[in-house]
DNA sequence: GGGAAAGGCTTG
DNA sequence: GTACGAGCCTTTCCCA
């Protein structure tokens, strides 16, 4: 098929909206993406039938794709006169550091080059390298981090990337985006990209709006609610642990989630040994990490990397683990049995992905195999449960409220002044009942004036 | 001048 | 050589 974008033309500047072109060349494009999809449609139905697909594609993705379409024609409203005054500010901090840098340097440079940067720090100044890229000695965040206790000048250059990053990314690229129509953005969600079973958003990507950092948080303030109306955050906790808790059946984590515990809490307590009290804020930092971990299917390395620490100290925090979660360990090791006898893992609505680097006979990619099949069950599930939560608030919680956005575990919604409190409480209790687990799903809910208030 | 690769960084 | 899933930015390199 015939790619859009040989259309419309791509890149900033250049493209041209669908509603720019020729009739013809519309129509013409239209026609063969409707062809190709029936024929496709009579050669893969059969297939989905086979697969036990039928009912998640035809219940889930299908309705999911009409509100999809309803997501895309509301769009978000953002305030660019909030990022014209954050674009001045960060236009001149970063004009003020660059010639710190420089002068860190003893010259000029492009600052924004990782090559120009690498000769410097470590053929002019003398610095260590410490780790390798394919081609390269990295300049990346970490080792810049670990080499500004040797020089002034790796601090500046953190400084510096985090700011432009800030400012290409979000400040500078939002306001071309907006609509002069509508005078918001209107994102493009992609139901057929992430192997998971995630949604994905482009032109803006909208699942990555800053909010770590003080200037993030400003970028995130931008998006707000229009006139009259706030916007409604409601994000699912822990449901990634929560799904964990459920499918592994562990009789400690489906306690803690049914007690109401501190998950990273009740982990310290676990792997460590400790009472209540003696969980120090370190402990709770390390099981929290250690918790990540068993999602993402963590190796010793991996889990030693993240909290700086010696491999055997980590080995020791995940034999520790497995120790107290033993169901947990069961249900990794039955997954991978499953994925090695040549069958696809699955989420709970049946959504499969196939592991087959899973039997190589390259150590690092049967690793990485092992680690996408443990994964998959269970950011596949809770994206699951996301998508029924849009679908069972796909008719307005309240009159004159919508839903606006979608991010892996949070919904936003523009809700009216006068609607807020209902709707908070609606879409609450229709996101926690959406589907029973053997632990209760749990969320909170928020509000504000803009994304950052309200989140 | 365009496209792809590389390096880097944002998010859940 | 190392944690799972994404998208987008600038620079650099290569080719027509």
């Amino acid at each position: 098929m015939r790619p859009l974008e040989d259309l419309t033309g791509r890149g900033r500047g250049k493209k041209i909206g669908f509603d720019q072109l020729a009739c013809e060349e519309a129509r013409g494009f239209c026609a063969e993406n409707a062809d190709f999809a029936l024929r496709l449609a009579e050669r893969l139905r059969p297939k989905l039938a086979d697969a036990s697909l039928e009912r998640l594609f035809d219940d889930v993705e299908v309705p999911l794709a009409r509100m999809l379409v309803d997501l895309e024609l509301a769009g978000a409203a953002v305030d660019t006169s909030v990022l014209g005054a954050l674009g001045r500010d960060a236009e001149s901090e970063i004009t003020r550091l660059e010639r710190e840098a420089h002068r860190a340097a003893g010259h000029e440079f492009n600052v924004n080059s990782p090559r120009q940067l690498e000769t410097i720090l470590f053929d002019e100044l003398g610095l260590k390298p410490l780790k390798r890229t394919k081609t390269s000695r990295s300049t990346d965040a970490e080792t810049l981090e670990a080499l500004s206790e040797a020089h002034e000048l790796p601090g500046v250059v953190l400084e510096i990337r985090q700011i432009s990053k800030l400012k290409g990314t979000y400040i500078d690229a939002l306001p071309a985006l907006v609509n002069p129509k509508s005078g918001r953005v209107h994102t493009s969600w992609d139901q057929t990209v992430a192997a998971t079973g995630r949604l994905s958003s482009t032109d803006p990507n909208l699942q990555n709006i800053p909010i770590r950092t003080a200037l993030g948080r400003k970028i995130r303030a931008a998006f707000v609610a229009p006139p009259g109306s706030v916007l409604v955050s409601a994000d699912y906790s822990q449901i990634e642990l929560r799904v964990l808790a459920h499918l592994s059946q562990d009789p400690v984590l489906l306690d803690a989630f049914r007690t109401g515990q501190d998950i990273h809490q009740r982990t310290a307590m676990e792997i460590f040994e400790l009472k209540t009290e003696a969980v120090e804020r370190e402990h709770r930092t390390r099981a929290k990490a250690v918790n990540f971990g068993i999602i993402y299917g963590q190796g010793e390395s991996g889990l030693a990397k993240v909290l700086g620490i010696a491999r055997a100290e980590a080995a020791s925090f995940i034999a520790a683990y497995f120790q107290r979660y033993q169901g947990v360990r069961r249900f990794m090791n039955e997954t991978l049995e499953h994925a090695r006898a040549g069958e696809s893992v699955r989420s709970l609505l049946g959504r499969r992905r196939l592991v087959p680097a899973i039997r190589s006979g390259n150590r690092a990619e049967r690793l990485a195999a092992e680690r996408i099949a443990m994964n998959m069950p269970i950011q596949g599930s809770a994206a699951d449960i996301l998508k029924l939560a849009m679908l069972a608030l796909r008719e307005p919680v309240t009159p004159g409220a919508r839903m606006i956005l979608s991010v892996h575990d949070e919904l936003v919604f523009e809700v009216p002044e006068g609607e807020v409190a209902e709707a908070k409480e609606r879409i609450k209790t229709a996101m926690e009942r959406v589907m029973e687990l053997a632990v209760p799903l749990v969320v909170d809910a928020g509000s504000g004036r803009d994304w950052n208030a309200a989140h």
